[in-house]
DNA sequence: ACGAACGGGTGAGAATTGTTAAACTCACGT
DNA sequence: ACGTGAGTTTAACAATTCTCACCCGTTCGT
């Protein structure tokens, strides 16, 4: 199955739709969020890409319904043939009449034309932990709780707990993700805008001291 | 009985369908997340091999109430004469008519045309679910109950019966799919997205808190 | 020494989450 | 058909958590 969990490293994603704008627009969105998107603008090159193996074989599909020569359900008949890698559809409306014909042909869920950035990345999750899941439903292995130790500190990052020598910590969740981040850079340091973009998803502003206040807190908390 | 719980191999399913399109399309969308479909064309032949003995009898059916010559309900009612596997109609619309008809000629679910592939797995799995249960109520001979357990709470899925300590829990069904989800992963923390699209089969919306509420009262009942 | 820049702390208000109560749905029995 | 009751969702309110503006002390360049 090549819809594999993107738990190391970044999900790959690809983008097949005519409208280089719109490509350029969801890649710039969803490229600092941690996504790979790689856009492809015509149907065969779409399913050659879709269809690749190995470290190139995408971890889900944005198709456009709308696309000269070879419409959407088309290559997405075309690449069910091969693959079951999760597929959210762009309608050029809730049109009930695409929904079902995407359904026929197999895609995951659907996004009006004229989607909201929250929705995209709603519903992209959604799909690839569906996808994890089936995944782990067909090869259960128990994977071993992932945790990082810093001298007598310990998380749990499935968890999200957090435990000093033999003391249990309470930490409210930016908390945990700011420490879970300074805890996996072992020492180095990080900046402000290192940490609120990686335990926050938000972009740096000069003037924005809302790390200072959680790192201050977060201090008492450490002694 | 042949409506046996699919619990070692594949899922046989049965789609009854003179659209060869939409079944070619369906079959490849089920077949690799684990169902063997095998489609016929005509309500003749779909009596004939839904009541099929054997290593040949389906665990379930897929049904369209438009077929030619002998409509979806005839096919039904000649089924329910010799067997009780579950049967998904497909109707045209969420038909009110359509969905009295059904009921009294035993139909198990009803899938209006405009669905998802969600929607479709959903209420496949659910049927299958429900003729499980009937079977080990009537023939309780195999199969030990699945069970998991965390901690002092015990959940048995198959009778969707739960037990704290000594004392056996009462949990209303969303409950019990939401203590389910979590107890299944053991301890790794669940979204909110995660558990509404896990157990309820629904999408997230950010003003939507039944899943806080559902929270809440399992809490009370936890302790 | 002085002022600007920086880092740390505090508290008010905004946003999110938890709980309780009321409204709504739907299957059932009358 | 009608009311009833369990179960679910929505709404309202409380508690917690987050953000932002402001204050203070220290550092550093002049």
């Amino acid at each position: 199955m090549n819809s594999a969990a993107p738990d190391s490293g970044r999900t790959r994603l690809l983008m097949i739709d005519d409208d280089k704008k719109l490509c350029r627009l969801v890649t710039s969105y969803l490229e600092p969020l941690g996504f790979d998107v790689t856009a492809v603008h015509s149907g065969p090159e779409g399913v050659e890409r879709a269809t690749a193996l190995g470290p190139a074989a995408p971890h889900a599909l944005i198709l456009d319904v709308m696309l000269p020569g070879m419409d959407g359900f088309e290559v997405l008949k075309r690449i069910r043939q091969k693959s079951t890698v999760p597929v959210l559809m762009l309608t050029a409306r809730g049109d009930e009449t695409d929904r079902i014909v995407g359904l026929e042909v197999g895609a995951d869920d659907y996004l009006p034309k004229t989607f909201s950035t929250r929705e995209l990345l709603a519903r992209l999750r959604a799909v690839l932990r569906r996808s994890a899941l089936n995944a782990t439903v067909t090869a259960n292995a128990e994977a071993p709780p992932k945790e990082v130790v810093v001298g007598d500190l310990r998380l749990n990052l499935d968890a999200r707990s957090a435990v000093l020598g033999a003391e249990p910590l309470v930490l409210t969740p930016v908390e945990f993700d700011l420490l879970a981040s300074l805890a996996k850079a072992k020492g180095r340091i990080k900046s402000r805008e290192a940490l609120l973009d990686e335990a926050r998803d938000r972009n740096y502003d000069v003037f924005d001291r809302s790390i200072d206040v959680h790192i201050s807190s977060l201090r008492k908390k450490l002694h």
